[in-house]
Order: structure tokens, then sequence, then C-alpha cells
DNA sequence: TAAAAACTGTGACCGAGATCATAATTTCAT
DNA sequence: ATGAAATTATGATCTCGGTCACAGTTTTTA
């Protein structure tokens, strides 16, 4: 497997700050700062990096891989809340707000995250303000994706939702190639359902109507081949 | 009607950021500094604030009142994604992301705000660093209040939804008196439904329901009176 | 590469909640 | 206070999407 990151003790730390956008403008020095604190760690397919409910009081980023976030019903019902990919973060609520963990975070892949403590975070933040206007930039972002999600679950057909989310894969995953643009799906068709809060059987369904229609193919239960991006968006309304 | 603000020229400035979350911790001196920058404006029930999309560049915060934050599909079909009292504050993403806004605002009663240009607040930052982490704070609750609303949107049934919005009410506008908690609800029916995302004659059945079972009591249109907290928790699920 | 395990598709059925229509109430304005 | 306007309640009906059951595929593993 082909792998892009340096992997000599020294580098390995700044190449991971360096890639996160809360750390975008500070110089070498400052970013090898950053590096000292930060500690990394590897998780695989389907392992538990937070638990909700949990004080993990450090800053999670995710420097490589896949992470969803999600929360149970008393009835064991899953809610996906967030796709988290690489330079995404979470647990500013522990650290902000003195909270608990506000959901479960599961690796989708294997993935590679730094965590920074409390202390040293809130040292850095002190140091080098810039970083809480990114942290409030991502979180902007963040709350819009959140927004979204509320319009649409409350007023909009399956259909709709389950373009939406096809489209917001196209965007973070998407691949042209001659015939369309290829999905590799980061979650199952179970995993997709819980995303958009719909059942599993309903999913699959639609996304049989929407090939059955030539807008998409599907290609094993990983892949879809997007065919027609125009039509896609036709069906958000 | 009962007024409890300043009405000299001079102090209502410093009283409104005073009183404002996000300005806490500033003293006497920098409240003053602040003050100077803030525009105020008062707006009557039903009128807009801001309209979605538009690119207005300040930061508003309520002193007073309050305001929905809402917007529509293609179809005309409403929903409210803020419901914010006196404290909130909205316009940070035209600040911080340089983004339109994203919804609508209309004032759901007599409403005062705080007006701060975006320049103005870039300077505040700059100068007090410990605004942004605040910031950070009530974005973080804002977060919480959305991926919530998500999960009970996206696993709950409408009775657990309609529990969770009067238990929200309760929480936010309650007032204890000998026979329960009288709830001023801050929304119509219409504007129940459209908060979480049901349709209204729905929540007039269910509300109806609620109090057969002698869980609520309707006043008018505009109060409820919780009669056994517990028993609308247990609704929840 | 074959068997097991996990995941997905599909038909049948059902029910919660939407929609439509209309009556009853509440609120507002004069 | 009273009539008009707005809002809410409620019955009838319909439909979208959930649930259950099971067959068919895909993926994993040994």
């Amino acid at each position: 497997m082909k792998t892009n990151s340096c992997d000599c003790g020294t580098c390995r730390h700044k190449l991971c700050a360096q890639r996160v956008p809360i750390f975008f403008g500070l110089n070498e020095e400052e970013l090898s700062h950053v590096a000292d604190l930060i500690q990394r760690r590897q998780y695989l397919k389907g392992e538990i990096i937070q638990l909700e409910g949990s004080d993990a009081d450090c800053l999670t980023i995710i420097n490589q891989g896949k992470v969803k976030a999600f929360r149970y019903t008393q009835e064991g019902k899953e809610q996906i809340l967030y796709l988290f990919s690489e330079g995404d973060f979470f647990g500013e609520s522990n650290l902000f707000g003195g909270r608990k963990a506000a959901y479960h975070a599961e690796a989708l892949e294997r993935t590679h995250i730094c965590m920074i403590a409390r202390n040293d975070f809130q040292e850095l933040v002190r140091r080098y303000p810039e970083i809480s206007v990114k942290i409030i930039g991502a979180l902007c972002t963040r709350l819009e994706r959140l927004e979204t999600t509320v319009q649409n679950m409350g007023t909009r057909s399956v259909e709709a939702r389950i373009s939406s989310v096809l489209l917001e894969f196209v965007e973070k995953y998407g691949v042209k190639n001659s015939k369309g643009i290829l999905i590799a799906l980061p979650f199952s068709r179970e995993g997709m359902a819980s995303y958009i809060g719909i059942a599993r059987e309903t999913i699959s369904r639609k996304l049989t109507l929407l090939q059955d229609a030539g807008i998409i193919e599907m290609i094993g239960n990983k892949k879809i081949l997007l065919l027609n991006e125009e039509a896609l968006r036709r069906e958000l309304d």
C-alpha cells in the first residue's frame, strides 16, 4: 500500500501539525513547538476512539483516515452525526465547555490521529490567538452542515436526502473518470441510512431506482459511479 | 409595560455590552471601548432582521427579545433552525468564514439588538483574545443543540420530539407556580411544528393527548402549564 | 479458493404522520 | 365590547417510509 507520510522519527510530528488547517499560518518554529505537544496514535477499522460521556480532555485531530461520530438512543438506534476526515478535529467541547464527550467516535478505516492535551492546547491558543480564529471558522462550517441536515430532515423527502448525501460524498471523495464520477463510499448502506436518519431497506430501494433511471451505477457495495450529476441535483427538489 | 433598561444616552451602550456573555470578563474600561463600537437597533414583532443570502457584515447580538432563525425550501416550507434569546448572537459566519447569511432572522417580539461591524469586531478579537474563547464556547453549545436535534429527527417519534421541545421551553422560559410550571410559548403551534419538523395538525393532536393524560394544560394558544414534568420526561422514550 | 460471515435487495404489510376540509376558538383591532 | 381575522382542533383519508421475513450478493477469513 502506498503511503505518503514520512516515517523518520523527527519529522512526522511536524508533518502532522502542518497538515492541519487549524495550524495553518504558523511558521516553522511555531509548528515545531506545536509538534512537541502532539501525541500520535493509530486506530484500525472499527476501533473506538472516543466514548460518549467520557471526559477525554484533549483535542483529537485526524491526520489520516475517516471517523464516524454517532450516538445511540435508549432503544439502540444509531444516529451518525458527523463523518470526519483528514484535518477535522473533535473534542473541542471538552476543552472549551468543560463538557463530556457528546458522541462516540469510531474509525471507519485505519486512522491516524494527533492528540493535544487540554493544558497544552490552552497554552497554544493563548500564545497563538489566530488558532482560535481558525477553530471558529471550522465550527462555523460544522454548524452550516448541521443546519442543512436539520432542514433536510425536517422538510425534505427521502429521495432528496439521499441525493444530498450522494452529492456530499461526490464533493468529498468523488474522482472523475471517463464514465462519470466514482465515489468510494465511506459507509455501508446501514451507515448511510443512519447518517440521514432512514431505514436501510429504504435506501436500498431508492438507490435501485436511481440506478434504474440511469443516474447512478452501483459497483459492489462500496462504490457508486455517478453517471448524471445534473439529474441527481434535480432530485434535490 | 415595565422596562429594566436604562434610558440615558451615555450608559445604555455599556449596559448592552455588559449583558452579553461573549464580553464577560472584560473590565470597565474595555467594556466602554466595546460600547463605543456598538450600534443599537430595535425591531418589532414580525420584522426581518436578516435575510438569508445577504452579506450583512456585522455581528448581531440580541440584547432583549427573541428571534427565530429559519430557512425556506423551494416549495415554501419553513424550517426553524434556532430560537435566539437575550445574549445570543448571529452573523458570526459572515465575519469568520466570509460567507453569506445562512438563514433569515425575524423578531418574535419587540427585540433590541447590538451590532458590531466586521472590522471593529476583528479588531476587538485581536485586542481581547478571550472573546474568541467565549465565542468558541457559545458555538459549542449551539452545536450540541443541533446534534441533539439531528438525533431526535433521525431516530425519535413525534411524541418524543414534542416532549423534548416542551422541556427545552420549560428550561428557558418556565416559571414555577403552585400548580406546576408555566411556559410562555415563544412560538405559535405552526412555529413549534416548524421548529421540530412536523405538521401543525400533528402537534395539535399530540398536545391534546398530553392534556387528556393530565400532563399539561393548554392556556389559550400562548401558554402551557406543565403539570407533570416526570411524566413528560418519560415521553422522551 | 471455498466456506462462513456480513451485508444488501425485495416483496408484503402496516402504521405514523401528512394532507385536506371544515368547524371551533382565540386574538386582535376598532 | 364586538366583529373580523388569525389561529387552532379535529375528523377522514391517503401515502410514504418503516418493519419483518427471507433470499441473493459481496466480502472476509482461514
